[in-house]
Parts: C-alpha cells; structure tokens; sequence
DNA sequence: TCTGGGGTCCTAGGACCC
DNA sequence: TCTGGGGTCCTAGGACCC
C-alpha cells in the first residue's frame, strides 16, 4: 500500500522587501514596500511594519502612500531576489528532489518517500515531518538570514493554506485524518483558486464558508461555477486533492508588457513600444530555445477593459521581425482614440525548436538514441490531429532509411556541435531528444531539441520542430 | 483607492473535417 | 428536401495566482 502522501509547501516571508532589508540594514524594522513606484503602481510586497498600517499587495502604490508615508518606496531589484532564491531552493532540494517550485517564493515538497520508513501516519510521523520542516526553516535562516514559513499536510491544498495559517516564521502540521474538520470553518477565501468573482458568486447562494461549500451538492456546486471550477472546489472543500508534485513544467507562453503612465494614441509611439516589447519576447524566446506559432497582442483602454487579438502561424518563429510584423497587423485593426493604458505582445503555442540545417548536421554526425523509456507515448506529429495516442492510432513506419540500431544518446551523455558548443542530453523520448548546451557560442541553459530515428519507430513526416507536450 | 507584469487554466462559439 | 454528430483548432475573454 502506498503510504499517505506528505506534502510540504515552503513560503518565504514578506520575501522582497525581506531581501530589500537584509541588503540594507537601515530598513530593517521599518515599513518597506516595494512595487511599482510611478503614478499607475502597485505593491508587490509590503513589509510586516508596512502592513500594520493597511499596506498590502496588489493595492495602488498611490494608496499605499496616503496610509503610509514614512515607508520606504522601492522599485523591485528581481535580479538579487533570483539570487536569494537559488540558495533556498537549492537547501529545500537538499531535503528532496521531489520539489515544484511554483514562484520565486514558494515549492511544495513531496517527503512521503523520504518518510516512508519512519510510519507515516502514526504519532511519530508528525513528529518526524516537524523535525525535518524545522531543520529546513532554521538552515534557509542560517544561510540567507531570510525567515520561511512552512505549512505540512497529506495533500498541497492542506499544506499550502497552513502555510498562509503559519506566517510568519512558523510551521504548521495538519494531522492525518483531520483534513475535512479543519477547513470547514474557514472563509471560502481561504482556498487557493477562490477570488474575488468566485466568492461573490457562492455568497449570494448563502455560501461564505468552506463547510457550507462541502455540503453543497456536487451538481449545485457545478451549476453554480462551471464544470471544472465546480468539480474542483467541490473536492477541495472535502478535503480531497489528489494534484502531485511535479518537478519540472514546460512553458506554455512567453509575453511582455507595459503600462503607460498616460494613456496613449499616438500609433507612432505605440508601434515603437510595440517593437520593444516584442524584442524583449523575441530575445526570452532564443534563450530558452523556444518558439511559438500563436502571436498574441494585449491592449487595455482607459476605462480598463482589456482586449486580446491573436493569429496562429503555419510555423513556430523565435524571430523578432516575425512577432513585430504579425502583431502590428493586429495593433492595426484596433480603434485606439480613445487612448491605451496598456500594450503587450507575447507568444504561445510553444515548441522546442530546432532548425533545419542543425537537425541535418547533427544527425549525421551522432549516433542515432534508442528509446529510454516507455512513458513517452505523447509524440505528435506536426501535422497530426488527436490528443492522444489512442486518438491516432500507431504513428505511420516508413519502409526506409531505418539506420541501424547504434549506441544510443543517454541523459547525462556529453554532446558536442560546432554552432551550439558542447552540451548534454537532457532527456530523450520517441521522435526527439532534447540537448541542453553550455559553450562559447551559446548563451548556458540553452536548450534544443533534435529529432531522433528509432529504429522501430520512425515519424513518416520531417520532425522538423516538435510541438509543445509538455 | 483606481487598479503591474508575468503567467496558468477554463469556457464558449464558429470553422472545418469526416 | 432538410438535416447528423463528433472531434479538433482557433479566437476572445475572464478568473485566478504570485
């Protein structure tokens, strides 16, 4: 039987302007509150001496003044926050590989294999799960002199609203058994995916609480929020969430944006703008490997109401003239007198991508990989249609050129190419194998995907760029 | 008080194909 | 003459999270 899972999620304290006052100590135990400091800021973080005064996030910057004039105003520094968390992250993979970070501030971490020997769900247990969440709090002090909070429970739902019940500095434990009882009182508010819409919504219906929300029925709890939202909730408010911990995610979309600090009708300044932030998308695109067939143009008008336009490419494109040109069609066919707030470009439908001539080069001169594993059944064709693999059935073999079965590209393996510098196989599956480089000519993390020949399975169209499966 | 920037996921309608 | 159903893809908007 498996054991009951043990889930940790680890949430930094008030952690950029926390950093803000480790960098400089005159702030520290004064209000410090960073985010966007011109006319059409908002708080990212208010520190705990800011909050006292009514400071919180996401509230304008201009508010944030009036309640509280004698804090320090600081723009947000992202690079030395990244740094700071590097160094927890890498202390919490010390605890466990099973880790998903989920912001630069927060990670669950998977313990039930690390525990299962010590009898998870006996007394000792939850002495046990204490014992190694304190150890963690206590070196993640000692090496960034930043304080954590850490919520522990049987599911990420129990442990990421006990985080929130911890802070700051502290540890909170959710006994086995107890999961239902202990959410029952709680604000609807309380559970991770239930904002401002939602909560109005289950109000009017004379449901505040996540106990009243549990005994919904589940067709009540659907008819009142939609199918996944209902099913999910529902779920939630009995305690049940079955979600893992999933240690690496593949990016979905890549965008850029900015709010004007007027509204803005000039074409000239928006189509300069425009080229900026595509440039910016363009240049996130090439260093992460990635590219995309869906250009996506935001506006948001000076009443606030946002637009989106968007147009699908024949081919993924990394390059910035493509975005440029695509999204100024789009900005084209907006009525902007009125003036924009705001203007963003981004990119999705991503892929890893390589490029023709490489994929040439770099087959003849490696041997072809085997396949590593029999999970990786999700290989689509460019032009296939489905969703899975039993949608399409087997994927067409091609008479010949079948290479011989040769040793294969391992993970781990050194690899090297003249364009991309040397690299290594970072995973390798039906179809592809992806490469990530670190060398003279390549920017490090670089990250490409090459196709692969398997002597038993051969993709009958070119594998050119392989789409996104996460 | 007047609302950032980076994302994820879901819904709904229409086009299109078989 | 009038009328299908399922499935996928694309587009637009909205809720939510940090």
């Amino acid at each position: 039987m498996r054991a009951r899972p043990v889930i940790l999620h680890l949430d930094l304290d008030a952690f950029f302007t926390a950093v803000e006052q480790l960098h400089k100590p005159s702030l520290r135990g004064k209000p410090v509150v960073v985010g966007g400091v011109g006319g059409r800021g908002v708080v990212s973080t208010a520190s705990y001496e800011a909050r006292v005064f009514g400071v919180r996030s996401a509230m304008p910057t201009a508010e944030a003044r009036r309640r509280c004039p004698h804090a320090a105003y600081l723009a947000p520094r992202f690079e030395a926050y990244r740094d700071a968390s590097h160094v927890v992250m890498d202390l919490a993979r010390e605890v466990t590989p099973l880790l998903e970070q989920v912001s630069i501030d927060e990670a669950y971490l998977d313990l039930t294999p690390t525990l299962a020997d010590g009898g998870v769900g006996t007394a000792d247990a939850v002495d046990a799960v204490t014992a190694v969440a304190e150890g963690l709090r206590a070196r993640i002090v000692a090496a960034t002199g930043l304080t954590a909070s850490v919520g522990a429970a049987t599911s990420k739902l129990l442990a990421k609203i006990h985080s929130d019940l911890a802070k700051p500095d502290g540890l909170v434990v959710v006994p086995p058994g107890e999961e239902a009882a202990t959410l029952a009182p709680m604000p609807v508010r309380a559970v991770p995916g239930v904002g401002p819409a939602t909560a109005a919504r289950l109000s009017a219906h004379g449901v505040t609480t996540v106990g009243r929300l549990a005994a919904l029925e589940l067709d009540e709890a659907v008819a009142l929020l939609g199918t996944a939202h209902g099913t999910q909730l529902h779920a939630f408010a009995h305690g049940v969430d079955d979600r893992e911990v999933v240690t690496e995610r593949a990016a979905k979309s890549v965008s850029a944006e900015t709010t004007f600090p007027s509204d803005v009708t000039d074409r000239v300044r928006l189509g300069s703008v425009l080229r900026d932030l595509a440039g910016r998308v363009g240049d996130r695109l090439r260093a992460d490997g990635l590219s995309g067939r869906t250009i996506v143009l935001k506006a948001r008008r000076h009443d606030f109401s946002t637009l989106t336009r968007s147009t699908t490419l024949d081919q993924p494109t990394d390059e910035d003239a493509v975005v440029v040109r695509h999204a100024e069609r789009l900005l084209g066919g907006l009525d902007v007198s009125d003036g924009l707030r705001l203007l963003g470009v981004g990119v999705s439908g991503l892929s890893l991508y390589v490029q023709p001539d490489l994929l040439d080069g770099l087959l003849d001169d490696a041997p072809p990989p085997v396949r590593e594993s029999d999970d990786d059944d999700d290989f689509v064709r460019p032009d296939a249609g489905g969703s899975t693999a039993a949608d399409r059935g087997p994927v067409p073999v091609v008479a010949e050129p079948v290479p011989p079965a040769a040793p294969s590209w391992r993970p781990g393996q050194d690899v090297e190419h003249a364009e991309h510098g040397a690299g290594w196989v970072q995973g390798s599956g039906v179809g592809r194998v992806t490469v990530r480089f670190e060398g003279p000519n390549t920017p490090v993390g670089r990250v490409r995907t090459f196709a692969t020949d398997d002597p038993d399975l051969v993709p009958a169209a070119p594998p050119v760029w392989h789409p996104d499966d996460g």
